[in-house]
DNA sequence: CTGTTGATGCAGTATATACAGGTATAGACC
DNA sequence: GGTCTATACCTGTATATACTGCATCAACAG
């Protein structure tokens, strides 16, 4: 925009060139609302106000806030104002949660540790799950979750070498791998299959009963049309349980 | 809308009055799309087509076009046009899914069978989960859902009768009580979670060995703010998984 | 004290206009 | 024939303007 220059009194947030100017004016929103300046319940400016504060026409900000509204981040009353909502639990079925963090929430220890990482050849499992051909090179991790040193997570991870070439470079002592993926890889697509399973031979990596039940998660990512990275995360039925809540019309309003 | 007479050649669809005009705009793009009169791959008329087609102005159609194309229905290319896009599978795990659709897709035959239908005092934990107090009256219903005559969901459901007071006066044989709550109370909030669980005394009813592991899928729904029912799912593992892919974009953009 | 009325501010919707940048195609040119 | 370019078309974005309906609050009349 050309205005950023023009216009001194324009938040800092604002100034970031090469992006749309709604897609700046939303960030700006969720800044406010995530460094505390408006809290949850709060009442934020009137889109006139927001006219004046951020130098950017009613429709931008109406769009800004709009689409806020519709991933609930905001809730619009009418005739009286726009609010910061309450945050909601919304966890591992919808996102990519990092594991590490739910527990740290929780006031616990965590730790990783990595079983085996290597190169292999695609089975056909894998190779159909990544849309590769039979016996093409994959990366192979397994890992251990830990919280208070108890095994919460069993991960058995396979990545597609195309789209993560220096998967295998990390040393993944500071970064967990789902963690590196996250960041250097952005999900555009997931498909998330949840099973209930024994464990197979899991079963003493996670130091659980051979018949005790697991929930078995089974996510997979695409970056574009590219298959990423197929994921198998068993979880001891009695140390874990995968929760979401989310409003439907964050997807598509009912028609 | 007040035009609606004074083009003839408007189609019908867009002559329901009392709806926002961008709604009745993706109503109709909708209804080309499901009646299939546009197919998947399809490019649409463009903006500046549907402006002369429906007599709306550019922004308009615009508007609808790219809620359309944010809740996934649709897919915009820059420079070259709009398409319809191939539906995708989407189940259980995000939307309230039915599940008689979902067998009768399959090409099998569905039917359901009521265990129990019963006005009850809500438990400690019931009343917790639907934020009622302790003893209050509950509506509860269990149920058996059957694929080819095996049992593949056993489905105990509480309801709010706050929610749904009319909820015990239906029959359920033509239409299961997952479908009455959807039509009757449209859900704006939904919670889901999922454990692996054995089965406890529904082994019986799901035909199952006593010890094979089980899906429970745990869903509540809110209507406003008043939690109107919550339904636990057992799925027998052997039978049934729960899956679902999506876009994280169509939650929020990244910021 | 109560009920009505009116002013004010806000969200929601709708339209016209404008420009930028990507894309495809036809026709000129080599 | 192959390549370049002008052109038309399409989406995407940004802005100004205007009208509707709702909520709130204060002034006013009974």
């Amino acid at each position: 925009m050309t205005a950023s220059n023009a216009l001194p009194a324009m938040p800092a947030v604002m100034d970031q060139t090469s992006a749309a100017l709604y897609q700046r004016v939303k960030a700006y929103i969720r800044g406010k609302a995530r460094s505390g300046e408006w809290k949850p319940g709060d009442r934020i400016p009137s889109e006139n106000d927001l006219v004046r504060i951020l130098g950017v026409s009613r429709m931008t900000i109406n769009r800004a806030l709009r689409e806020l509204s519709a991933a609930g981040e905001l809730v619009r009353r009418g005739g009286v104002g726009t609010f910061v909502v309450e945050p909601r639990p919304r966890s591992t079925l919808l996102m990519i949660a990092r594991i590490g963090d739910e527990i740290r929430a929780r006031g616990h220890r965590y730790r990783w540790k990595i079983i085996l990482k290597a190169r292999e050849r695609a089975s056909a499992d894998i190779a159909s799950a990544l849309e590769l051909p039979l016996g093409s090179a994959v990366f192979h991790l397994i890992c251990v979750h830990h919280e208070n040193d108890i095994p919460v997570q069993l991960e058995d991870r396979y990545v597609n070498p195309a789209g993560a070439p220096l998967f295998l470079d990390q040393s993944f002592d500071r970064q967990t791998a789902s963690e590196y993926l996250l960041s250097a890889v952005p999900a555009d697509e997931i498909e998330h299959t949840v099973d209930s399973v024994l464990p197979g031979a899991g079963f003493r990596l996670l130091k659980i009963e051979k018949n005790e039940p697991c929930l078995l998660l089974t996510r997979r990512t695409w970056a574009g049309e590219t298959p990423v990275t197929l994921a198998k995360l068993f979880y001891p039925a009695s140390r874990y349980r995968l929760s979401c809540r989310f409003k439907p019309s964050a997807f598509q309003d009912q028609g």
